[in-house]
DNA sequence: GAGTGGTCTAGACCACGGG
DNA sequence: CCGTGGTCTAGACCACTCG
């Protein structure tokens, strides 16, 4: 474990027993640098996570103090996440995947830019509806190159996709690009999502890479717009 | 000028002018600090800027690397956001304002806790209609502690409410959390946005904060769901 | 072993806000 | 003035990957 990351979330645990006062700031870095044993810069960065998180601000000349709202509100924060995917992100619920489509084809050229890739490079074409708690979620058209991300079974896509691609593949997932927006609801999206022709899809199109950089996902996620909203934390630079 | 900020600045013009092959990697840390006069640390920090931005990608034992995407797609970075408000993210269109309501009010339960005040502390109310380069595009309900931001007045909602609270007021912002979802349009956003009733809307609910961490803002931003999309950057830790 | 980025140190000076 | 966080330094050792 690193020490800055310990660090982390000891003050993190603290501040949701509330063990330090809101009201004012909680000791300066100098003094948890002490306590902790340790240099002011890696304080300095066990703090600067829960800044990112946004459970703590910073007031230059005064000190650091805890965002109020953040102790109630337990965020999911996006901004800088820590897990992709749904199995991650749910993990109290039951979620179960019916498989719509599942073959192997060749890119068109949005695909095939979007996955670094030509359009002579297979790439599996899946659609998948998860299913959270017996409702309906989301429906999700994923491509992935099937060099890179091999031996899929119709098994590993009853379960999870990022985990067979961590556990058993070895890859490391850095992280992804998405855009979210909001549009209409196509025969597909009403049929399994089970959803009226008039309800509205919030789409998040979605390219995730692996630590060496190459993209290994491009999907879209389109879910019911009554069972997802995305959240976002947003801090100015000075 | 902050020693990393204009680093990071430099290196970045270099990546958009390929001045850098995006198939090996850029210099390591240690040639660019001696090349920049400066700590390993401040380059380390110079490029942590990029990694957030998705410009540059790191593997250890390898390099530091270009995202190839990233030159062409000229990211809108939300994640960790360099600004917030329109009248800043669209620097190069006509931006125009249409004051559809203005008010003072006593905010209900449910503004009044996103605030961080109670019901007896008034509000102001304004609903604007953005207009951007002639087109209708998003139509914003926004709430403000009068107190805290005082002094509005209707010429300054037809420009730019952010820049009076940071020119005029002397305020500092610091960020803000969203919630961004898909919903149906009312009668309030076809009549304004110009737009059918089985259009959908991408909603944004956000509230921002003062470096104080004080709330200053609870709103709800209706957008064309053909106008706009939200981009995230996501990066996982190791 | 050589070279990379990742973490950490023990200091230094600066910028800001308050008394 | 003092105390706060913000930046910066010049090193150190570790973890990882490759030849």
């Amino acid at each position: 474990m690193k020490k800055y990351e310990a660090i982390s979330a000891e003050i993190k645990r603290r501040i949701m027993e509330k063990e330090y006062s809101t009201d004012s700031p909680i000791p300066d870095e100098i003094s948890l640098a002490k306590e902790f044993a340790c240099s002011r810069m890696t304080m300095k960065k066990a703090l600067d996570v829960l800044v990112m998180e946004g459970l703590l601000y910073r007031k230059r000349g005064h000190g650091t103090f805890i965002v109020k709202s953040a102790i109630d509100n337990k965020l999911v924060n996006v901004g800088t996440g820590e897990s992709l995917g749904l199995t991650n992100l749910l993990k109290n619920k039951k979620i179960e995947s019916k498989i719509v489509l599942y073959e192997v084809m060749f890119p068109n050229e949005e695909v095939a830019s979007h996955l670094s890739i030509t359009t002579k490079t297979p790439v599996y074409h899946i659609v998948r509806l998860r299913i959270v708690d017996g409702e309906p979620y989301v429906l999700e058209d994923t491509y992935m190159p099937s060099d890179l991300i091999s031996g899929l079974t119709e098994e590993i896509l009853h379960f999870s996709i990022y985990q067979y691609i961590k556990e058993k593949l070895g890859l490391t997932i850095a992280g992804s690009h998405r855009k979210i927006r909001a549009c209409k609801s196509n025969e597909l999206d009403q049929q399994y999502l089970n959803c009226a022709s008039d309800d509205p899809i919030l789409e998040v199109e979605q390219v995730s890479y692996l630590n060496t950089g190459t993209p290994f996902e491009y999907s879209f996620s389109r879910h019911r717009y009554d069972k997802f909203f995305f959240t976002a934390v947003s801090i100015l630079k000075p």
